[in-house]
DNA sequence: TAAGAAAACGACATTGTTGTCTGTTTTAGG
DNA sequence: CCTAAAACAGACAACAATGTCGTTTTCTTA
């Protein structure tokens, strides 16, 4: 009466079929994406991959959990120390380490627009949409007030509305990157405009 | 030998079952709506249905299709001549005839994001999803740059980029409010930060 | 190396939806 | 009022995807 795999492999099966997921999800978007894609992807029957994830939702939360993560690690005071502005921990925050506007877009974020836009009269991706936002918006607030504070900003306008106005705005450029694609709204660009209008919105002195 | 019906009596019908399939749209989203959801909401059999439309996408767009066509009919020169000045002209695209902020989205916004997103990778939507896009923005740059001639903005950044941008936020508010709800995200101002930063960025006169 | 436990397999029953097709009803013109 | 043509009804077959379950394989440990 012992395990009969190791702990190492269950996790590296799983993470196999993480991946095969991921690139499935890329592939088809998850609406058309069926737990069949995901079998032959990662060269499993049904019965194996039924053994780690109960369904297609389940699959697709712990896919989008693990990238979640990343971010919750690291604390906020450390993250704008380490940045060495509360200007840039923002940039970081929308442009990520890079911290320069690009063309480039989370292959995923498609997928996960569908997946919280399909399901919005569910309940519980509801609330899991809810967190997503009201995270990513309570940490676009907190350093702007944190800048504020430190005499960084003096922001023309209610830090609570730009902060949200940031998060809408980039969704919104996932979107149309998912619709048309990224060569025909000049992804790139549009995120140099926003860069503009938040120096001018919040007044960023230096 | 004569047809049976009056044409009046056929249009009647169509709008009909247009209009239960709006409601039905709007209740359930693009993707969990079925074939029957709409038969039951209309009261008339699968055959009835069937007989007006052949699926589901024939259905919606033959909804989508109708509501754009109001924007259409319009000149654009005759739409600016009757708002008085450009910069209404441009307000009135993206606020509607009120031409002020306020909560209210566009109840099939929802569904319509859905449709163009997961069908993202078939070739007819998306095309049909980028003359949309080509569509919106095309206007509002034309708007802008006649409105530069007309003396009334002298931009600060690319007309072209601006034009873009105000679709992306757009889409990103209609996300934004389909996933969390207009409630959470305070859309009215997030539109007037917006109408400010476009006042701004277009340096508009007077 | 044998035993036992869990992992992996793949067949299967179930379910929900679709589009078609045949039969019935309705309607307007002759 | 009769008839032809089209509208409409509803049964049905086909299909695709899901989740379960009994069986087989694989690995660990004793």
């Amino acid at each position: 009466m012992s395990p009969k795999v190791s702990q190492e492999h269950k996790e590296q099966r799983r993470n196999q079929l993480l991946q095969a997921a991921e690139e499935v999800f890329i592939e088809h978007g998850y609406e058309n994406t069926t737990m069949k894609h995901v079998m032959n992807k990662a060269g499993v029957s049904r019965g194996g991959l039924y053994q780690y994830f109960d369904n297609k939702e389940d699959l697709f939360e712990a896919l989008i959990g693990e990238q979640q993560q990343e971010i919750i690690d690291e604390s906020l005071k450390a993250m704008i120390e380490k940045q060495g502005s509360h200007w840039d921990a923002l940039l970081l925050t929308f442009l990520g380490e890079s911290k320069k506007p690009t063309d480039h877009m989370d292959p995923l974020a498609p997928s996960k627009l569908e997946y919280f836009i399909t399901g919005r009269n569910d309940t519980r991706r509801r609330e899991h949409a809810k967190e997503r936002y009201d995270h990513a918006y309570g940490v676009t607030e907190k350093i702007i007030i944190a800048g504020i504070e430190a005499g960084e900003f003096a922001p023309r306008f209610d830090p609570d509305v730009i902060a949200r106005y940031i998060i809408s705005y980039v969704d919104g450029l996932a979107v149309d990157h998912a619709i048309v694609g990224s060569e025909s709204i000049k992804l790139k660009e549009q995120t140099e405009l926003l860069i503009e209008y938040l120096r001018w919105g919040l007044n960023v002195k230096e």
